[in-house]
DNA sequence: ACATATTTTTAGATTCGTCTAAAAATATGT
DNA sequence: ACATATTTTTAGACGAATCTAAAAATATGT
């Protein structure tokens, strides 16, 4: 049985490989997890021992189909959590992930498998995050950000790149939570910002950066 | 931030305090928990430094207001969870002590009073052992075990003494979960077994040893 | 009360996960 | 291509939690 702390690198180097291909190297993972880069040198060569992971000294790392598995298992259990965090205890989406982060080492597959059906077998977590199935395949949807739409694109917000807490407080005050119909209606070259309509409602202007980090679903 | 071992820990002492007045023996903790009496001095020393518990050398120990403090939440979270695994996800009471064994350990006081309410305050477990409020106390309740009965007497079951799966699951065969109703028809002096009548409708022999481990609510 | 049994502590070792500092390998730029 | 910068590994240490074996303290019984 693998600790958490092992548990752990798994998920930060899944995560890594999803936005680079090639191997993942220490400084990486050292970076991810907020450790020492020779703590990861360790770590990497236990994981490698056990057959988690493919380690070339001074390369880096791929998850072997093991490792793999384990780290999509990590991912489904933290959503899943997520989603009874804000849909049964009515946690907000700012709340959720310190908690899943301690929820998803839970282990027992009874346990997963109930909590799925449920919640209904949810295929996206509070943030828009897709959750991996039994098989540990994530489901797709086309989605641009909000910055990529065009003048008169209308949509629906479905998910958040970014997860901060800072940025999602931002967001639930301004009432662009995932489900809201935004409009857009002007865009400023100056700043790259933009003015939208909220729900048919309500107007406003967002920073590009905002908008780059908001997923959108467009309509029409 | 207390380990999960030393959370455990605090647990053990609290249990085994619950059965013995005077100071709790280092090896009664290291058969209670499974590890060597060594192992039991060492983190003992640890817990009394951090004033968790008060030690004397050769003596045994004592929770100290903080420590009991922290068992009594240990407890309380414990016995939410299998609430919430037994109500919720179906599980039966033989499998939610191992996973609840687990989820004790999570780290939210903001979860755990959530959970509390969703599960609608329940004062006890589906063992039948007493839920600690918010201020750690315990609900009490006239309760004798079965084996106390005399004859003609009559009452639900609301509680169990044993934990063990091999008792719960023969229990749970015989339809003697909490709830149910029992009337003593006969006890056999020979080797004092017990003829009851569950549910107003069969009739069934349990050994003395079964009578003993279960908790009745006397009825009229 | 003293010999023996039991309990508890100490001593010394091991594994896990971490660190810092130094050495070695690799990458980069002119 | 070679000096310099960066990345990665190694070396050595530490604290937590555990173990076994031996020593010390306490309890027990005749
Ligand atoms: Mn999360
Ligand atoms: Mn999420
Ligand atoms: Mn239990
Ligand atoms: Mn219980």
């Amino acid at each position: 049985m693998l600790s958490f702390t092992e548990e752990n690198y798994l998920k930060a180097i899944f995560k890594l490989s999803e936005k680079t291909d090639g191997p993942i190297s220490t400084n990486a993972i050292a970076h991810e997890m907020n450790t020492a880069a020779a703590s990861v040198t360790d770590m990497v060569k236990r994981l490698a021992k056990n057959d988690f992971i493919l380690y070339e000294r001074y390369k880096g790392v791929f998850l072997s189909k093991q490792g793999d598995i384990i780290a999509r298992k990590l991912i489904r259990k933290h959503r899943l959590w997520e989603v009874f965090l804000f849909d049964k205890l009515n946690f907000t989406w700012d709340e959720v992930h310190d908690i899943a982060e301690q929820l998803e080492h839970i282990q027992s597959e009874e346990l997963v498998d109930r909590m799925d059906k449920y919640l209904g077998s949810p295929k996206f977590d509070p943030h828009g995050d897709p959750i991996p199935n039994k098989n540990g395949q994530f489901a797709i949807r086309e989605q641009d950000p909000l910055s990529e739409l065009v003048l008169k694109d209308k949509g629906i917000i479905v998910g958040v790149r970014e997860h901060s807490k800072a940025f999602l407080q931002y967001l639930e005050q301004c009432n662009l939570v995932l489900g809201t119909h935004v409009a857009v209606l002007e865009i400023f070259d100056y700043d790259g910002s933009i003015k939208i309509k909220i729900n048919h409602k309500i107007e406003q202007i967002i920073t590009q950066k905002v908008a780059n980090n908001l997923f959108i679903i467009k309509e029409e």
